[in-house]
RNA sequence: GCGGCCGUAGCUCAGUAGGUAGAGCACCCGGUUGUGGUCCGGGAUGUCGCCGGUUCGAGUCCGGUCGGUCGCCCCA
């Protein structure tokens, strides 16, 4: 729980390689593109330049790209586990795994998400792929899980399509803590199902898992109506009226918002903007009936799940595919962000994507917000259990015979690998985080038996190899 | 995209008024020719992120650059 522990590991650059200090500039550099016989030449205008002689791009450059990292041991297990208690709980809710592609049609994201929101405007990772195509590094996963939905025609099969994933997404932004430009989502999809017993149903599974991961989450739910004159189109023109009326009051960034996306001036930060913003009609009170007795409907099914929720009528999430019910997971230990995960209802989504109406319910959660919010883990998997401690060339000759045994019945085993001496090989199976040494020699060999250590105790005792597996077994 | 702070050994960090680098932990060897984690003795380690400037001399001052980190915007 060690939230400190969580962290990807620092980038180090360690750019040693043929640096101007570098005594013999001949010296051969296999695949420097930088070398001698292809200088660099100049740039035309003097203005940005030659990157740093002392640093070329390429083989020498170890460090991972700017917001990425590498996840090493162990941290990777804390990961690992984490994603497969997340699949584990949404399988156990009737969400099968699905997996799509990491890079999609740049139009499934501008279409899907909508070219109003910020993550399509300003964050997305686009490309032309050689054929001249816009492709894009996936910044979410309810656009492309409907695309496949509805590219397979799984709705014709059996409704509601319940959906589950876990991986990496990609959005541009500046890295801060729990937030970097590969991360990682968990999450769920319920698609072709307008009851509000699944909307119910997708927050009672993420809330729960997320409790389950040592997370303790606070929910905030909220509803943001359809897109209909007497609903939240409607409320649209009253807010928009009330702002403008109000508008010297605003904070100037927020007066940009009124025209773009006035629903957003309820996420400010700005205290005078807060402040008007108390008094601004709310949308839930101004939806529709259908909406409204939804949402109504949504909250006692909760209240019957005993999921305790909080109402807030500023909640309004990023995304322009979202309809009615928006919620969103709140938790601490990370910095200046509180969000665990959000999801909501997305009525109009397939239309965007351009197949029939087909109403869905969804959730993400961020993966490495769960992480930094004190996932602890139950799950046992890391160092192995066994390692074995070979003396006396007849038995070094048989170690790894030995370990593949042990591992043929299921249990972990290591060994040495740099001819070390029997110090040497116990200091590295403590270091291993093993708890047994399997200590065989000549005259564990000439007896048919193994002598076996409890590292963590320090106790020893002598089993007939037979026996070994047996008394392994946990 | 914008702003603050930071960049010295594998790790965490110290480095005094500019005078050619240090601690703890980790690591290696030995005390124990078949036994780790304790203890004792010994040992190795850095082009002080990079480029350039000021200076007789720069880890230390100045500029640039790359990177990290935290925050803003926004979001997972």
């Amino acid at each position: 729980m060690p939230a400190e522990s969580t962290e990807r590991v620092p980038r180090k650059r360690p750019d040693q390689t043929g640096g101007p200090g570098s005594s013999q500039p001949a010296e051969p550099r296999p695949h420097d593109p930088t070398d001698a016989a292809a200088p660099i030449p100049p740039a035309e205008d003097g203005t940005e330049r030659a990157p740093n002689p002392a640093e070329p791009p390429g083989p020498t450059e170890l460090a991972p790209p700017r917001g990425t990292g590498d996840i090493l041991p162990p941290e990777s297990w804390r990961r690992q586990a984490a994603t497969r208690l997340a699949m584990d709980s949404f399988a156990i809710a009737g969400y099968a795994p699905i997996e799509t592609p990491i890079f999609e049609h740049t139009e499934v994201f501008e279409r899907g998400v909508g070219a109003g929101s910020e993550v399509v405007g300003k964050e997305m990772y686009t490309f032309p792929d050689r054929g001249g195509r816009s492709l894009t590094l996936r910044p979410e996963l309810t656009a492309p899980v409907m695309r496949a939905v509805l590219g397979h025609n799984l709705h014709r099969a059996r409704l509601p399509v319940k959906l589950a994933y876990a991986g990496p997404m990609f959005r541009q932004e500046r890295p801060q803590k729990g937030r970097y430009r590969q991360f990682s989502q968990v999450g769920i999809e319920a698609i072709g199902s307008m009851s509000p017993a699944i909307d119910a149903e997708v927050i009672e599974v993420g809330d729960r898992y997320l409790r389950e991961a040592g997370v303790e989450p606070t929910l905030l739910l909220n509803s943001i109506g359809h897109l209909d004159p007497g609903c939240r189109t409607g409320y649209l023109e009253h807010l928009t009226e009330y702002l403008v009326a109000n508008q010297s009051s605003l904070a100037p960034v927020d007066i940009e918002r009124i025209s773009l996306n006035p629903l957003r001036t309820f996420d400010s930060k700005e205290s005078r903007t807060i402040e008007v913003m108390r008094r601004a009609p709310l949308i839930t009170d101004h939806l529709c009936d259908d909406c409204r007795s939804h949402f109504e409907a949504v909250q006692s099914h909760l209240m019957k799940l005993e999921v305790s929720y909080t109402l807030d009528p500023h909640l309004v999430r990023g995304l322009d595919y979202y309809t009615r019910t928006a919620f969103e997971f709140t938790a601490g230990g990370l910095g200046s962000q509180n969000a665990v995960g959000g999801g909501g209802r997305y009525d109009g989504l397939a239309e965007s994507l351009g197949g029939q109406h087909l109403p869905g319910i969804g959730f993400a959660l961020g993966l490495d917000r769960i992480l930094l919010s004190g996932f602890g883990s139950k799950d046992q998997s890391g160092p192995v259990a066994a390692y074995v401690v070979a003396i006396g060339t007849a038995a070094v000759e048989q170690a790894l015979a030995i370990a593949t045994r042990l591992r043929a019945a299921g249990i972990g085993a290591d060994l040495d690998f740099l001819d070390r001496s029997v110090k040497g090989q116990m200091k590295d199976a403590a270091r291993s985080g093993c708890r047994w040494a399997v200590i065989v020699g000549d005259e564990e060999i000439a007896r048919n038996n193994v002598t076996l250590k409890d590292l963590s105790t320090g106790e020893q005792e002598t089993v007939a190899f037979a026996e070994l597996v047996s008394r392994l077994e946990p």
